[in-house]
Formats: C-alpha cells, structure tokens, sequence
DNA sequence: GTGATCTTTCAGATTTTCCTGAAAGATCGG
DNA sequence: CCGATCTTTCAGGAAAATCTGAAAGATCAC
C-alpha cells in the first residue's frame, strides 16, 4: 500500500514536471502549466500554501498564476465554509478543457491577426500597380482564411462533447 | 504614381511590423514571424543583406532566422544562376503555410504531450487506491483526447486545400 | 479597535531568450 | 595560391519574461 501510494506520488510529480515543460512551447509559463497539471490531478480542492508548498514556489508567483489560470477559467476557487482560505480545485472534463484552451486561442493568436490583415488589405485595396494588386491579394487570402478559421473555431468549441468527435469521426473515416 | 507606392510600402512595413509583433503570441521571435511576412509579400526573391537593411538587423540574426524558416519550410532558397548569393522567396499558399505550421505545431506541442500522457497513464496502471484510479483514468482521458488531436491534425493537414474548405463548410453549416 | 489570518501588489533579482558584431570558414575566378 | 565574396558560428551584451520576498491591504472574531 505504502510502496503503491509512492508509485502515484511519483507519477504524479513527473507528470506536474513534464507538463510544466511543455507549457513553455504551448507558450505559457511553466509555473502556471505546474499548477494545472497539479490541480487537474488533485483529488481535493487545495491551498495556495499547498501549491507553494508542492512546487517550491514564493506566495507572489503561486498567487498570481492562481489568478491567471482562474481568469482563463481552468480552475475554479472554492470556498469551504468556516475556512477564509481559498481553495482552488482544477477542472478536469477534457473537453472543458480543450473549448477553453482554443477560445484562449482564438482571443490571443486569431483575432489579432484578423485585425492587421484587415487592415492591410484595406489600405492597399485600390492600388493600381501589379505589386500592389499582388500585396492586396495576399493579404485578401490570408484574412479569407484566418476567417474561416476563427469561424470553424467559435463553431467547435461551442459543440457538445460526442457532437464533437463524432462529426470529427466522420472527417477522420 | 508615387503617392501609390508610398501607399504600398506603408502597408507592407505595417505588414511586416504587426506581424512581428503577433509572432511572440504565437510562440516564435519577433524576428523570425518579421522575415516571414517580408518574404511572404515580396514580389521577388531577396537576398540577406536586403533583410538586414529593410529590418534594420545584424547580419548574425538574419542569417540564423532565414535558416529557420528554410527548415519549417516557410521559405525556399534560390539559386540565380550568375549569382553567388543565395536569394530566398517565401511560401505564399495559404493552404501550404497552414499545413506547414499545423505539422510543426503538432511535433513540438502535440507529440510531446501524447508521450508524457502515455507514460503516466502506464505507470499509473495497476494502481488499488481510489486516488490511483481516478489519476490513470484522467491520464487516459488525456490520452485519447490528444491522440485523437494528432490524428485529426494529421488527417486535415493531408487534405487539398478544396477538400479541407468543403468539409469544413460542411461542419459550418 | 486589535490581533490574527489570509490576499494582493510590486520593486528588484534572477533566469531565459534573443541579438550583435566580429572572426573563422567556405567557395570561386584568375 | 590569392584575393574577393559570401556564409556560418559563437562569445558576450541586451532585452524580455519570470520569480522572490516583504510590505501593504483586506477581512474576520472578539
């Protein structure tokens, strides 16, 4: 029993540590990856003192990156009656998980870059010259894709679980 | 005349800057998404000095991003027969470009999780505890999300770019 | 109001990533 | 072989991202 609980102990760990490095190519920091991994692998709702605690970590960095993955909506804070502590607890529904994940996404990479192709095929849409009509071209196909990509994202992420894979399902046999 | 390709490579240089600047969102340098959209709209092929001089960077930078993007395969290199300097043209297909990101997104950040998934759901098998239990099972829900998210990436980034678009309209409507 | 407990903020330190500039390495014609 | 031209490498500097620790700000029971 004992060398078992040590056996999820251990996979536990290397699972916070290796999501943590992932995180960095995911483009988050790895502290906050830690702490997703750690509370969508915690059985009980847990403390900030008990992520500092877990991961080595100062107040200032656990709390904000606490704040952080609370503002994306990947983890909640749970309030336990005759307890002023907060306690956080992960969400763990996989596709809860994925939909929040890809509207971050589409927020942060997407819809920025919607914006500037806009733009700039806007500001070259009359010239006159074969480079220009080239320019306004190219950015013309890449906001019509950017587009359809932003839509087909919106329209994924707002469907149900099994709507989800078995549409997908489909495009996959 | 001039008014018009004033007009152009204010656009451009707009272009190129905002482009830049989403590249850090998107987890590659400034740099690196800068010449991409340089050589993305030029209507020639071009050599490393004229990227330093329009970026206004050192030939080490240049040089190293230019080989970058040759390995993603979002730039080719170009020989002019008469020439000893190389002279490299952008990917303009949008299709092409999104199947080349799509691949190498899948590699560094789809792979990697998929393995770290599968190894501690493996080394969390035969765990008797209720905690044991509930970590492997999320670990295989992880799992078989990811894995299905390689499958699809694999399968889309295969298609013709009509093929995608009509499916994918399919899946809008 | 006061002390105890918990949360929030942020200036400065640390770490990581990126860039520069110069030197070394290739390749070519003559 | 030599000088000219172009490419590649990399040590050290600069910039950006992240983290710490301590102080200030809430909130509560008494």
């Amino acid at each position: 029993m004992s060398e078992e609980s040590e056996k999820l102990k251990q996979a536990r760990d290397e699972f916070v540590a290796q999501w943590g490095a992932l995180g960095t190519q995911w483009g988050i920091n790895r502290t906050m990856a830690q702490i997703h991994a750690l509370l969508m692998t915690a059985p009980l709702p847990i403390t900030t003192d008990e992520v500092m605690e877990e991961l080595e970590i100062s107040r200032g960095n656990a709390h904000s990156n606490l704040k952080e993955l609370v503002a994306w909506g990947l983890i909640r804070v749970v309030v336990k009656k005759g307890e002023r502590r907060e306690f956080f607890e992960g969400e763990k529904d996989v596709w809860q998980i994925f939909t929040i994940v890809a509207r971050e996404r589409k927020r942060r990479e997407i819809e920025p870059a919607l914006a500037i192709l806009s733009k700039c095929a806007a500001e070259s849409k009359g010239i006159k010259s074969a480079d220009g009509k080239a320019f306004h071209e190219q950015m013309r196909q890449l906001e019509d894709f950017v587009g359809f990509a932003s839509k087909m994202s919106d329209r994924v992420s707002s469907m149900k679980h099994g709507l989800a894979i078995q549409l997908a399902t489909k495009l996959l046999s």
